[in-house]
DNA sequence: CCCTTGATTTGACTCGTTCAAAACACGGGT
DNA sequence: ACCCGTGTTTTGAACGAGTCAAATCAAGGG
C-alpha cells in the first residue's frame, strides 16, 4: 500500500515523507475527511503531526492532482482521493455526511448552462442536498441535530 | 420601491426597520452581494450600521425566504433575492463575479443522482466554475488576480 | 556522504462569521 | 395619541477554519 503511495507521490514530482504517507493513508479509509479528522488519524502514526503540516501537505497533494477538495456551503472542506472522474456528491443537511455520486455524463463540465452569460464554464460542480438514511428517522422532531461525524 | 419591502417584510412576518430596508435596497442593487459589501452600501442610507446587524438582517430575510445566501467555495457568503425560482449560478475563478443561468428544469431537485444512496434529496444545487468575459483577456499571463469586486 | 531544495515545524495572525447581553424601537392594543 | 411587550439593533467579545512567514529539518540526486 504504502509503496503505491510512495509510487504516485515520486510520479507527481512530489517527494516521499511520513506526514504525506500518513494523510494519504486516512484519506484512504475516510474517503471524505475534513483538515481536523485527518490531523487526528494520521496522528496514529505520526503522533507530532501539526495542522499546519497536514494544510501543508493537502495543499501539496490537491496542486498535484492526487486529492481533490469538496467545500460543502457551511462546513469545513473535505478532501477525497477519487479524483480524474467526474463525480458529484450527496450531502446530508443534518450530519454532513457525504456520498458520492457517479455522473451521468463522465467528462467535465459534464452540464452546460443555457445561457453562459459570457463565461467559459470549465467544471460544472453539482451538490445533490438531502437527508441521510440515519437522518431520516426522527428528522421531523429533532429539527436539526448538525455536527455529527462526517463518514 | 419602499413601499413593495415594507409589504414583502410585513407578509413574511417581519417588523420593518430603517436596516432592513437598506439591506434590501443595497440587495436590489447588487444581485449577488457579499456581507461587506452590503454593510458598505447600506451605510449610505443608514451610516451607523454594524456588520452584526447585516448578519442579523440577512439571517432574517433568508429564513423568511426573502433571500437566498449561496457559498461557492473559498469566498465569503453571497446573497440575493432572487428565490422561489430553482436557478443555479456561473462563478468566475479569477474575479469571484456570479451571474444567474436559469435552470433548465423549473423545479427543485433539478436533477436526480443515478444512485441516492439511501439519501432523500430535496436540492440540486449546480455551479457552473468558469473565466467571465473580462477575466479571459491576459488570464494566461496574469495567473490569477482574485478578489475584484464580485458584481 | 554531502548538498541543494523542498518539506515540516512553530507561532502568530487574518478573515468571515457567530454568540451574548444590554439598549432600543416597531406597531398592536387601549 | 400613548404605552407596553417583544422583536431588533447595538456593542463587544469570541470562535473556527484556514493562511502567512521564518527557521529548522530531511529527501534523495550527485
Amino acid at each position: 500500500m504504502e509503496t503505491t503511495w510512495t509510487h504516485r507521490l515520486r510520479k507527481a514530482g512530489l517527494r516521499v515523507t511520513r506526514p504525506r504517507l500518513s494523510v494519504l493513508d486516512v484519506l484512504d479509509a475516510h474517503p471524505h475527511a475534513d483538515a481536523d479528522t485527518i490531523v487526528t488519524g494520521a496522528r496514529a502514526q505520526h503522533p507530532t503531526l501539526s495542522p499546519q503540516t497536514v494544510y501543508g501537505v493537502l495543499e501539496a497533494l490537491v496542486s498535484v492532482g492526487l486529492a481533490r477538495r469538496i467545500e460543502p456551503a457551511g462546513a469545513p472542506a473535505l478532501f477525497e482521493l477519487r479524483v480524474g472522474d467526474n463525480h458529484h456528491h450527496l450531502v446530508c443537511r443534518s450530519c454532513g455526511a457525504v456520498a458520492d455520486v457517479d455522473c451521468a455524463v463522465g467528462a467535465a463540465p459534464c452540464l452546460s448552462p443555457s445561457d453562459t452569460a459570457g463565461f467559459v464554464v470549465d467544471e460544472a460542480e453539482v451538490v445533490f442536498w438531502g437527508l441521510c438514511r440515519r437522518c431520516q428517522v426522527g428528522a421531523a422532531d429533532e429539527s436539526d441535530t448538525v455536527g455529527g461525524t462526517p463518514a
